[in-house]
DNA sequence: CGCTTACTTGACATTGGTCAATTATGGTGG
DNA sequence: CCACCATAATTGACCAATGTCAAGTAAGCG
């Protein structure tokens, strides 16, 4: 339609940095050639910005590009749970383009970029590229395959467990996405998140959620430092974690 | 394909039962042609028994055509979290079909009768019918939807609260089946439940479900006798669960 | 340097968990 | 219809994990 148009783009599909990645699957020429005048711009998104809200109508389908965030609801009485973290790659406000609204708000923990899709194309993107769609429900399945274990987490497990098993899963998807560059045994990760998001994410109190950390960090199962996570035993942390999951395999990246 | 062929089959689409239920979308001739063809067979499974089972590749994708059931994780110490309750209508199985494996069970609650379709065709769905392919998409995001409040629930409720949740949740989805032809008010719903699958659903202990159920009995919000669950107060049942949902809308089957 | 946000820690309160025993309920064979 | 059995529900006593409150200390930032 407008595919020749010039848009304000600073990362055409074509080039993208992070499709660079080898965890995202290849596209092929036509599929890369339909994201790209999907994709009707950029969007920046300052840290601690509410990208989506809860309850509004959103006209657009973000993918992250870079920067990370989470996902959560609110309750009247101030409460917060979190209810999954947002890293790149990730596919976000699905919801508000196949229902009429949000029902779970979207806020940045750094600065992210966004690339941006109109919700009405998406009609165009399921009459003409199945593969695309059925990405699409490869990611929404992936989403829900990352609640069922957090709710197991949050509903059976200790304090500790759930913190190790948290702290596991940004290991893996950190890893994945090869955010650190900087070691060959990757343990150390870059987490930008505050006690308060932890607590939140586990449904601990911020008190509780701060001794249990003390205490994963006597036990010499993790570090905690200035935004960086340091994890000096992978293999007891699995252990105390009951982790099996794999790494991440690969995906589409939309 | 083998579109003429005459398979096994009690409940042709086109007679569907349950989609004469209007809360589900009207198809055309075309896509319930399709969805008869793709669909291969039915599966009753019986009260108890396990529909699908973690770990296990499934080769099939179902609908639940009549009957209740639950989704759910283990723990190795035999801990059990239930993720959510499966009712007619509902999907089962997709992850099977986009992953290599299920990564959660499905049991059965009542008898269950199933629709059988192939994992392998739902490319041809993808393909042909993205209709239909939207529609997998909406109700994979409805699912999510249903964690997401789930996982609030249970992250950062007090146990009463939780529990009136559930039952709201539970009455709205019942009602909205129809399944209580019963009166006009809508405030008896059957639920084929144990306090134990209560318990397992909220990240509660069954000792403790079973104070806080007479607690809310003794309340006057719910009566629990023999799978009926009586609401005399739905309105103080909605205030106590911060209850604001609408009720459902209308949905695809599939 | 002073302010604000994040992190720590101790004392204490409470929710919810565990254990153990008892009672109800439903189904089955006689 | 009854005795028996298995499963589910109920209850009390006690315990432990986690929450709340309050008072710091540390760290990042203009």
């Amino acid at each position: 339609m407008n595919g020749g148009r010039l848009k304000n783009v600073q990362f055409p599909c074509r080039t993208c940095p992070l499709r660079a990645n080898p965890i995202f699957r290849d596209f092929t020429k036509t599929e890369l050639d339909f994201v790209e005048r999907f994709k009707t711009g950029e969007l920046t998104a300052a840290a601690q910005s509410v990208i989506l809200r809860e309850g509004a109508a959103s006209a657009h389908l973000y993918t992250v590009l870079s920067g990370v965030g989470f996902r959560y609801k609110s309750l009247p009485d101030g409460g917060r749970q979190i209810l999954n973290f947002v890293f790149p790659g990730d596919l976000i406000g699905l919801q508000g383009a196949v229902a009429r609204e949000m029902q779970h708000s979207v806020e940045a923990l750094t600065d992210v970029i966004l690339c941006v899709f109109e919700r009405e194309r998406i009609w165009k993107l399921y009459e003409s590229y199945p593969s695309l769609a059925f990405d699409i429900t490869w990611l929404a399945s992936r989403e829900e395959r990352f609640l069922d274990e957090h709710l197991l987490n949050v509903g059976r497990r200790s304090a500790m467990k759930r913190i190790a098993y948290l702290v596991m899963h940004l290991h893996t998807r950190v890893v994945a996405l090869r955010m650190n560059r900087v070691q060959a045994k990757h343990e150390v990760i870059e987490v930008p998140l505050t006690q308060q998001h932890i607590a939140d994410a586990l449904g601990l109190s911020l008190v509780h959620t701060n001794k249990s950390l003390r205490k994963l960090e006597r036990m010499g199962l993790i570090g905690w430092s200035q935004r960086m996570m340091v994890l000096p035993d992978l293999s007891r942390l699995k252990a105390l974690a009951d982790w099996d999951n794999e790494s991440e395999t690969i995906r589409p990246l939309i």
